[in-house]
DNA sequence: TCGCTATAGTTCGGGCGTCATATTATGTAT
DNA sequence: ATACATAATATGACGCCCGAACTATAGCGA
């Protein structure tokens, strides 16, 4: 049920069925390629016709091509449809101490990726991420390109495209989005870290055909939340939407980076874990590093297995409190922590049922880091403009 | 960005053009009404001959009628066009100790309404509730009716339609929706009271045009939650979403009639305050009534005020943790406490504000009672599904 | 070799939608 | 009476989907 905005909505026209016909027969191909056309006639329940008037509009547009023909037991051979993958898309994920930079097409596989260390200051950054870009983009002469997109460790404004809340950056107000439109010529799409996996998931998950409902918690030094609801990314006023790591569960609680005391992420995520492990008081640097704290715990080490649990459990407490306040059918968590899953899972799944006893248990999936969600996710950003249900208000 | 599920969506026709249209004129009407074809022309941007043929259409199908004729400086005289006003809906709103029924044109204007005590049993409560429906249908012998709607201190299950989480109620696997559709013959809408409250003012608020995000917190002898995001009611698995009111803020807090403990409502309800102030054990028989203690606060009484102003830290506290994480542009706060905002607001705000400073702080807009959101949003949930945009996926 | 049948894909007319323009209806001002 | 402005309707062009007819291409059996 989609209120219609009357300060700012679309009419229908004439072409409204048509786009609307193409996006799902785009998005069938894209599920299925290879596919004849006679197949997404079966699958839309689009007459024959009308499946062939809209390939050939696609074909035009370049979206898809023309491949192999099949060969059945009878009949005449069909001629098999996918995407074009010439059409190109430049991700790029920041992350503090490193930036990744990859180049997909339209399926979301990579030809390249690279990775740069992510410079202190914004200006030699932004120089280094511009040239590298320029190269990337100079090394694939008969690609198109549809756009770049950007994960970052914190949230740009909708508006001035700058950096306004990003704690482990340290960068404040820089504007990444209009400096890489000029060196590249590009559209740049800016997201969230978390809303990238979501999307990731999303577009490019094993069961990408029907997700409706999701919430991705990523964990590393912070913890960062992204909701989709609806088929929708939940984006808030200014897309601030899902900022969950930093509500307050302990007002009498450590100091967060935030500014706040006893956020989620001061007690579940990587550091405090550290931070149950040595004792030491928050905000402290790290001594060792939070693979270090898995090894030692996978090695059978009983404190680092306790300060584990100890995470395990806050992690579970801030995800009730995502179950019970949101009912996602689903919940990812994504991070290096997943790799103790068979340690860390069954803790926070026994305090997720604990606290949230009134709603039937999501699945609770850990991702491997080994997917790159966040990058992928990028490419997500640039591809849901074109593959997404048109906008109807 | 609306993700298309494959599994579920609906094609374009040469009709979904004019359905699309055919809502969006509907909505100008009920915006502007009374009003010319001519100006609906220019607000929606159609050619005033497609206006014609919409109006003519919704005429026939008696969502609109025709009105006086205005009066110009100079040139033809426009037929005024308005909403229907034979169409009318019934809505219920069921609270633990009393029930509400009305009934209402398609503009949410009441022509009765009437209340009765809630019964213990749900056979009972069922068997009159019937009985005053059919009366009530059978006093408007000339309307053709659109149906009911009915908001419930709960949760009902999508399927099955039962009652699965009222711990208010007390009642357990009741189905309301199937016994009131038998005797009534008309579709029955069950929504929670949160989430209905959050309809109301989405349909007939103030600013209803344009809302697209927006949180409702209902306060009473517990706490509600309805969440807005994206011009759509954030539903959740099996519509389970909105139960902030149950995230646990202390695990070591007294016990909440959910099971666990320390949840939000158990600090920051009216009973909480009721506790506050008589310093009783939670869970204890109320020993005098929450607009007692805001009677004696008015008088100047300082436990009472005292009481008052712990509730409104509380209820700061659980608001932040909605703001941080979902970024609504407004929150609604409903319930009598309202009627204490002079002292319970700022309080609130100071509270928001410590918390979720990484935020732009929303509007925070106390709601009066008397307008009967509960009610008002049980029309809401029947005219959505005719006013609302026509699915496309 | 020649039909028969099954399947893929195309062609074409009908119905419905919006748009743009012309036309009619109905007022006021001169 | 005439000119002008505005509302509302009528009409033809074009785009889209549907459905039926048609063409293309294969295997198979007599």
């Amino acid at each position: 049920m989609q209120k219609i905005d009357l300060s700012n909505f679309r009419l229908a026209t004439s072409g409204t069925a048509r786009e609307i016909n193409r996006r799902i027969v785009l998005n069938l191909i894209r599920a299925r390629q290879p596919i004849s056309r006679a197949d997404l006639a079966r699958l839309s329940g689009l007459q024959r016709s009308t499946v062939s008037l809209i390939a050939e509009q696609l074909i035009a547009d370049r979206w898809i091509v023309e491949g192999a023909t099949g060969r059945l037991p009878r009949g005449r051979r069909p001629t098999y449809l996918r995407l074009n993958g010439d059409r190109l898309i430049l991700g790029i994920d920041i992350r503090p101490t490193a930036t990744r930079m990859g180049v997909a097409d339209l399926n979301a596989r990579f030809l390249t990726q690279e990775t740069m260390p992510t410079a202190d200051t914004p200006d030699t950054f932004l120089d280094q991420l511009t040239q590298r870009a320029r190269r990337l983009l100079g090394s694939y002469p008969n690609a198109s390109w549809e756009g770049i997109g950007i994960s970052l460790p914190g949230r740009a404004d909708r508006h001035s495209h700058r950096l306004v809340f990003a704690p482990n950056l340290a960068w404040k107000d820089v504007d990444l989005k209009t400096p890489m439109e000029q060196a590249t010529g590009l559209s740049v799409e800016l997201e969230n870290a978390a809303n990238a996996c979501v999307l990731s998931e999303v577009w490019f998950g094993p069961r990408s055909d029907t997700v409706q409902d999701l919430v991705v918690v990523t964990v590393s030094e912070g913890i960062g939340t992204g909701v989709f609801a609806n088929g929708q990314l939940v984006m808030g006023n200014g897309g601030f939407a899902g900022e969950f790591g930093h509500t307050v569960l302990d007002p009498a609680g450590p100091v967060c980076r935030c500014g706040n005391r006893g956020c989620w992420e001061v007690f579940a995520s990587n550091s405090a874990a550290l931070r149950y492990y040595t004792g030491a008081t928050p905000g402290a640097a790290p001594q060792l590093a939070f693979e270090d704290l898995l090894a030692l715990a996978e090695q059978g080490d009983v404190r680092a297995g306790r300060a584990l649990e100890e995470m395990a459990r806050h992690l579970g407490a801030g995800i009730a409190l995502l179950v019970t306040g949101l009912a996602p059918s689903r919940i990812m968590v994504i991070g290096e922590v997943t790799r103790a899953w068979r340690r860390v899972g069954p803790i926070l799944q026994r305090v997720l049922a604990e606290r949230s006893r009134t709603h039937t248990p999501p699945e609770i999936e850990p991702a491997e880091d080994t997917a790159q969600p966040r990058l992928r996710g990028t490419i997500a950003l640039v591809i849901q403009k074109h593959f997404a249900a048109p906008p109807i208000t």
